[in-house]
DNA sequence: TCGTGAACCATTGACGCCCATGAAAACCCA
DNA sequence: TGGGTTTTCATGGGCGTCAATGGTTCACGA
């Protein structure tokens, strides 16, 4: 599946519709369903949002799935109880359930930000102070990263 | 994947288009896609950016998290994160997103360094500073560089 | 009949595509 | 080796298309 990156405001109607980012509906649209599949993260105030083929994953192999350490399956067996399916209307937009809205503390506008195969819906305002902090935290750690080697990607 | 290198001073004009240089343009476009993915440096006033095989060791390393401690996890989630997917114009010109240029301090021309699999890119100006300073430091310093035997690349 | 939700249509503004120009480097041939 | 020619690459601007958005109509269930 192609990538999914950067990050896209759109804004949400009286109707509660957002338009997905087009180079995110073209990433998931090979994945069989034209929507997205759509639960709370756990740790921030935010949606965790995927294709079918990652949702599939998720309630087919958790065994399979490195993704999450040792409380895995629990946090499976809760993503996909709490994950909505939301499909596209004719114009690529979805409706964001109010239960979604609340959790992630979502107004006037909702950021789309690729995260590779999944992306996170946030309120913009929290995501720039999220992504500050996390910047900071890098830096002033000196992070530095070990990629894997060429060809396991 | 051919070699990055050298510096290229190229104009950003009034619609934020940039020429990437065409050597890189030749060394990235067997990545397939045709553009780069670029994200803020850490530690310099700079764009980090690379093609589309570079950008999918990041994504494969946080969905097979055994690759990363918990620091560099956060890391490879802040570059992806913060990346966006510049794709070439006819000419092989980029569009620069305002927050980067923002980020990099550029104004009216942008230069491009080569980094081996990645490049960045900066303005004029700043890198030579900096270039000056690093000079400076590994004199100083008196520094080596040990490399991996041959085949290892 | 009324309320809810989904499909349809219309608008607009940004972005991608196209062509034209200029400059520089590579190439060719005498 | 030098001059002339050709190709390629960087650059600038105009224009058309499409993505995002808002409103209205239509279908269906209560």
């Amino acid at each position: 599946m192609a990538l999914l990156v950067g990050r896209h405001v759109n804004k949400i109607d009286r109707k509660g519709r957002v338009s997905v980012p087009k180079s995110f509906r073209d990433a998931l649209d090979s994945d069989g369903f034209a929507g997205i599949f759509a639960y709370p993260s756990f740790k921030y105030p935010a949606i965790d949002a995927c294709g079918e083929a990652f949702m599939k994953r998720l309630s087919g192999g958790v065994a399979g799935l490195d993704y999450f350490s040792d409380e895995q399956d629990d946090l499976a067996l809760i993503i996909l109880e709490n994950a909505d399916r939301l499909p596209f209307d004719p114009e690529g937009r979805i409706v964001v359930p109010a239960e979604l809205m609340e959790h992630a503390n979502l107004g006037e506008k909702a950021m789309f930000v690729g995260r590779g195969a999944q992306f996170r819906i946030w309120d913009p305002q929290d995501y720039e102070r999220h992504r500050h902090q996390a910047f900071e935290r890098a830096r002033s750690r000196g992070a530095t990263l070990k990629l894997p080697s060429e060809g396991e990607g």
